[in-house]
DNA sequence: ATTAAAATGAGAATAATTCTCAATTTAATG
DNA sequence: CATTAAATTGAGAATTATTCTCATTTTAAT
């Protein structure tokens, strides 16, 4: 995912869960499934419940403070990290990693983006990762 | 999707549903997914199973004879066109438009596939739909 | 304090995709 | 042409990621 401009239209109150999420999701350096977050809030939280963390990912994507990551192998995948950059997806595991985005592509995106009114871009790249080579 | 550069490592015998499974995504001018494609192809074929079409779209993918675009809001969607071009999806209905590729995107895309290797890249854009807006 | 809207947890429901397996088809070989 | 092993199939079961439902609780405006 490159760039996103969406925008919540929907009044949202206050909620420890989806605050509990944002910050997990932050503190993570992976790109982790649903079910991998959910785990993870349970550490801080076991009473929170797995349709909540879907909810609140789902709410947090809207409001530009997380991003999905698509095409990973059935199980969609979150980001917390909503500056500018692609990924890269292991066609076999399903795992992403990071990928910078150049000045130059950049620059031509930003430039649809204005021309088109797109809502967000999403740049992906495969390629087999270590592991599975 | 842009550019594939996968190859399938195995062999291969000829299956007539494979073919016609080709044959049907190659007359659709929209987006179909799995599903749709399975019903197009039950016309022709009133025996072919729905397990079928799912693999061998799997494989027609490996073969670089079709292109799946992912992030679809749950389903997969397939294109047949594997000329170079992107793809635009509406995030409320997950219909998908195709979206021309500009040379100088062409341009640092195929660069970035010979320094990296990868063995495809995606361009989505975002978009809501005629219908939906 | 009151109150309406927003959010929750638990589990059921949905639905896209994959898996299983016995039967059939393909194509290489003699 | 006959043999044979590998590839493919159809049907339905199994899997599983995600969404939905609903009664209860929390939030925040008044």
């Amino acid at each position: 995912m490159i760039i996103s401009w969406y925008n919540l239209n929907m009044k949202t109150n206050y909620s420890s869960q989806r605050n509990l999420v944002e910050q997990v999701l932050k503190s993570c350096c992976d790109h982790p499934t649903a079910e991998m977050i959910y785990l993870r809030c349970k550490q801080e939280n076991p009473n929170i419940g797995l349709a909540t963390v879907y909810r609140n990912l789902e709410i947090l994507e809207k409001q530009n403070k997380i991003v999905k990551v698509s095409g990973t192998k059935g199980k969609e995948r979150y980001d917390a990290d909503v500056s500018i950059h692609s990924h890269c997806i292991c066609p076999q595991c399903g795992c992403v990693v990071d990928v910078e985005c150049s000045e130059g592509l950049l620059n031509i995106l930003q430039e649809e983006k204005s021309e088109e009114g797109y809502d967000s871009v999403h740049i992906t790249y495969y390629k087999k990762c270590k592991n599975c080579k």
